[in-house]
DNA sequence: AAGACGGGGAG
DNA sequence: CTCCCAGTCTT
């Protein structure tokens, strides 16, 4: 049942009344990026949607909406700021490709949303999906999509085997996405799949008894559901360690701007060293010295594919004489009590809260 | 084909 | 604690 399903025209048909029927009574059309839909709101919404749950999106949404309304905004846009209003949401690269993907609109597209899905394919950090998702949702263009809720949905439906990491998985998926979607009415079906996958075909628990293919689906007549999609073999998980140096001047703390790809990238962290042997090498790298250290609360930070154990370090520093701070671009001194419209890391955001709550005693 | 890339929330 | 979540990019 690998190989290759067939769904002949009229069960296609039928699938995308039953969706269809279901999204105009029961779909969620009140989330903001589903009002005044633009091809913009729609695409921004789309990116903080992948890996990232609706109720955690949703602010993001509004503040990124408020400061960035369009694409020539967004193109005009710091990337530290572009980054700001990302922090705390993850995959930063998302953000980074965002900004990037605005100023390649402006500069081969004069500031308009291409309408070409090879197009917006072409834009960085868009691929297959949330290219369709975008043209369908915000045009109505005859797209399919296969993100992570449809992919659920189809594999129950049809039992196709393997899991997300599979190659094989997606391959078989696509073509029963094609299949399905309807000549008519496909910004309804594509937004009906998904909202139906996030909360009726879910993961654990699946609702089939108020689900609208309940007839249809093979895993619910088989009572396969938790078979579907196959779980991915458990990898252990590393725990790696590091110490966060956090420098002190006055009330400023030394911040490093970190490299455009990896972990954090293109955030300002603090300076990570493997071990505390060697804070007073980093420092003197940058012409400080250390006058008293004080270790703060060490706190674990988990990836999805390796534990972060931190030891934070804040170190009072003067600087060296005749040393008028060489500071690079790549760092910044930060004002403990300001705001400022850089990029952090979630750890970073957590340091500083604990040296305010410091200084407020 | 497999691994990298964050963080929060649910159970 | 484990697992999941509106994917894409790199190697």
């Amino acid at each position: 049942m690998t190989d290759q399903i067939t769904i002949s025209a009229q069960s296609a048909k039928a699938f995308g009344n039953d969706i269809l029927t279901w999204y105009h009574k029961e779909g969620r059309k009140h989330l903001p990026w589903q009002q005044n839909k633009t091809p913009y709101r729609v695409w921004i919404s789309e990116i903080m949607l992948q890996q990232t749950q609706v109720t955690t999106v949703i602010p993001y949404y509004e503040r990124f909406m408020a400061s960035f309304p369009d694409v020539k905004a967004l193109a005009q846009a710091d990337e530290d700021n572009v980054l700001h209003h990302w922090t705390g949401l993850g995959y930063y690269a998302r953000a980074r490709n965002l900004h990037k993907a605005a100023k390649q609109i402006v500069a081969e597209h004069g500031g308009e949303f291409p309408t070409e899905i090879e197009q917006v394919i072409a834009l960085p950090g868009i691929g297959r999906s949330t290219a369709g998702a975008i043209l369908s949702l915000s045009l109505g263009q005859h797209h399919p999509i296969l993100d992570g809720n449809v992919k659920r949905v189809l594999a129950r439906c049809y039992l196709v085997e393997g899991h997300n990491a599979q190659a094989k998985y997606e391959k078989a998926l696509w073509p029963i996405a094609e299949k399905l979607t309807p000549a008519d009415g496909v910004q309804f079906f594509n937004q009906a799949m998904m909202d139906m996958g996030a909360t009726i075909c879910t993961r654990s628990k699946p609702k089939c008894d108020i689900c609208p293919i309940e007839q249809v689906c093979l895993a619910n007549a088989t009572g396969e559901q938790a078979n579907f999609p196959q779980k991915k073999p458990k990898k252990e998980t590393p725990v790696k360690q590091c110490v966060m140096i956090i420098p002190k001047v006055g009330e400023q703390v030394l911040l490093e701007k970190r490299p455009p790809s990896g972990i954090w990238g293109g955030l300002w962290c603090f300076l990570e060293t493997d071990c505390q042997s060697q804070i007073p090498a980093t420092l003197d790298k940058l012409g400080l010295t250390s006058i008293k250290t004080t270790k703060l609360t060490e706190f674990r930070h988990t990836f999805s594919h390796f534990h972060l154990d931190i030891t934070p370090v804040l170190v009072d520093c003067k600087h060296e004489q005749s040393n008028t701070v060489n500071e690079p671009s790549t760092h910044t001194w930060l004002t403990i009590s300001q705001e400022t419209a850089l990029g952090f890391a979630a750890s970073t955001v957590k340091i500083l809260g604990e040296i305010k709550d410091l200084e407020a005693i």
